[in-house]
DNA sequence: CGGCTGATTGACAGGGCTCAAGATAAGTGG
DNA sequence: CCACTTATCTTGAGCCCTGTCAATCAGCCG
C-alpha cells in the first residue's frame, strides 16, 4: 500500500464537469481520485448517454487504461475533485515488485466488475423504482464503507439527468420515480444530499443485497 | 502461459445445463473452459433472470472467485463442455511467481469488464433491435478472434429465452426482433447456428465498434 | 407416438418515452 | 446584494415500444 501511495504524483484540484480522460485516447498515466466524485460515461450516436459508474475517494477511475491501453469511454468529474497522477511505467514497477499490491488492484477491478453486473441486472430486469432505489442504496452503502457517510445521509452531487442516464430511464421518468420514493417516505434527494429515511424498506424495495460490495467478509453488516 | 496451463487439473466433460458454480458459494477452485459455452446469470426475487455474459473456449468463467472469494451469481453450461479445474492455491503460487501471467489474467478481467460496460450501454440506451444485433455481432466477433468462426457463421447454442434474458427483453419481443433482423436479411439464427448475412449493415445497425474487444492493437481488423 | 423444449402468433395493456412548458434553484457579473 | 442567465426540477398530455397472457406450431427423442 505504501508503495502504491508513493507512485501517486502531483495532486491537483479539478473543477466539476471536466473530462479527466476521453473516450478513444491512449493515456500514459492513470488517475487516483483523492476527493470528490467522478463518473464514467459514453455517448451514443443517437445523442444518448449511458453513465457506467460513479467513483469516490480512493478509486482509480481509469486504472484499466494501464492494462487495456485504449479508453473505451470518458471519465468526467461530477464535482470539484482532488486527483493524483500515476504514470503507467511507475505502476508497472511497483506491481512487478509487490504481488500483493497487484492483487489488491486486481481485486479492485473485480469489485468494479461486480458493480457492473449489479447495474446490468437492474437496468435489464428491475422496474424503474427498484432501479433508482438500488442505485441510491449502493451509493450510500459504498460511501458508508469508506467513512464518507453521516448517520443516514451522504453528499451526492447527482442530478436527475445523471440518474436517468445511469439507469436507462428518461429524465421525466426518473423525476417521477424519485417523487414516488419521496412519497413513500423512503428517502430524500435534494441540494446534492441524499438522506435515507427508511433503510430497511428501501433495501427491500430495491432488493439490495450488499454482499457484492464486500470482500472476503463472511459476516455482513447491517 | 505454460505455467498457467500446468495448473489446470483434470479436464472433464459436463453436460449442457449444469451449474458449474452457484450464486452465494465460496469455491476453492476456478474453472477453465476448454470447449463449449457457459454463461453467468443471476435470478431475481420476482422470478426474472438476467444473463450477464457468455464464455467461450479459453475463458475462466469464475476466475473472480479466486479474488473475491464469494460468487455473486451462477455459472452454467449452455452446451456440453470440457472444463479444467484450477485450485486457488495453485493459482496463487503461479501468479506470485510470474507477474506477466498475473497481468494477463488481470487483463482478462479488464476485458470482461469492458464487455459488461458495452452490455450496460445496450440494455440502457439501445432499442431492442440494436441490442439484439449488437450481442450477435459481439459473439461472432469474439469467436472469430479465437478462430472458432467459419467465414460467416458460428455455432451459437443460445435459445431465444436466453437472448431475452441477456438483453432485458421479454421472450416474445426477442422473438419478434429476431424476425425483424431476419426480415432485413441481416442474419439468420436457427438450429444453434448464427449466420451473418450482411456484416456491414448489421454492424451499422448495432453501432458495433469492436475496439473494446481488442487489446493493444492500434489497427482494427474488418 | 406421446412428451418436451423451443419458436411463433394474436390480442391487449401498461410502463416509460417524447414533446412542450413552466416553476425553482443556483450561479454570475456588476 | 440585485438583475439576469443558466441549470435543474416539475407537470401535463398523448402515444408507442415492449411486456403479459394464452395458445398454437415445430422439432427432437426415447
Amino acid at each position: 500500500l505504501r508503495a502504491f501511495l508513493e507512485v501517486i504524483e502531483a495532486p491537483r484540484t479539478v473543477a466539476a464537469g471536466v473530462d479527466l480522460v476521453r473516450d478513444g485516447s491512449w493515456p500514459e498515466v492513470s488517475t487516483c481520485l483523492l476527493s470528490g466524485f467522478t463518473f464514467r460515461h459514453k455517448h451514443l450516436q443517437n445523442g444518448g448517454r449511458q453513465i457506467l459508474s460513479f467513483q469516490i475517494a480512493g478509486d482509480v477511475p481509469d486504472l484499466h487504461s494501464y492494462i487495456l491501453k485504449r479508453m473505451d469511454h470518458n471519465v468526467t468529474t461530477l464535482s470539484a475533485c482532488t486527483v493524483g497522477t500515476i504514470p503507467h511505467h511507475r505502476l508497472k514497477e511497483v506491481t512487478e515488485q509487490y504481488p500483493n499490491l497487484t492483487r489488491a488492484l486486481w481485486r479492485d477491478t473485480m469489485m468494479e466488475s461486480a458493480i457492473f453486473r449489479e447495474w446490468l441486472i437492474g437496468v435489464g430486469r428491475r422496474p424503474a423504482i427498484a432501479r433508482v432505489a438500488h442505485l441510491l442504496c449502493e451509493q450510500f452503502y459504498r460511501m458508508r464503507l469508506v467513512g464518507l457517510a453521516d448517520e443516514n445521509s451522504i453528499t451526492l452531487p447527482i442530478t436527475q439527468t445523471d440518474l436517468a442516464d445511469s439507469l436507462g430511464l428518461s429524465l421525466v421518468h426518473a423525476n417521477r420515480t424519485l417523487q414516488e420514493l419521496r412519497g413513500l417516505s423512503l428517502l430524500e434527494l435534494k441540494s446534492k444530499t441524499l438522506t435515507i429515511l427508511d433503510w430497511e424498506r428501501l433495501k427491500e424495495l430495491a432488493e439490495f443485497e450488499p454482499s457484492y460490495l464486500l470482500f472476503d467478509l463472511k459476516k455482513k453488516t447491517r
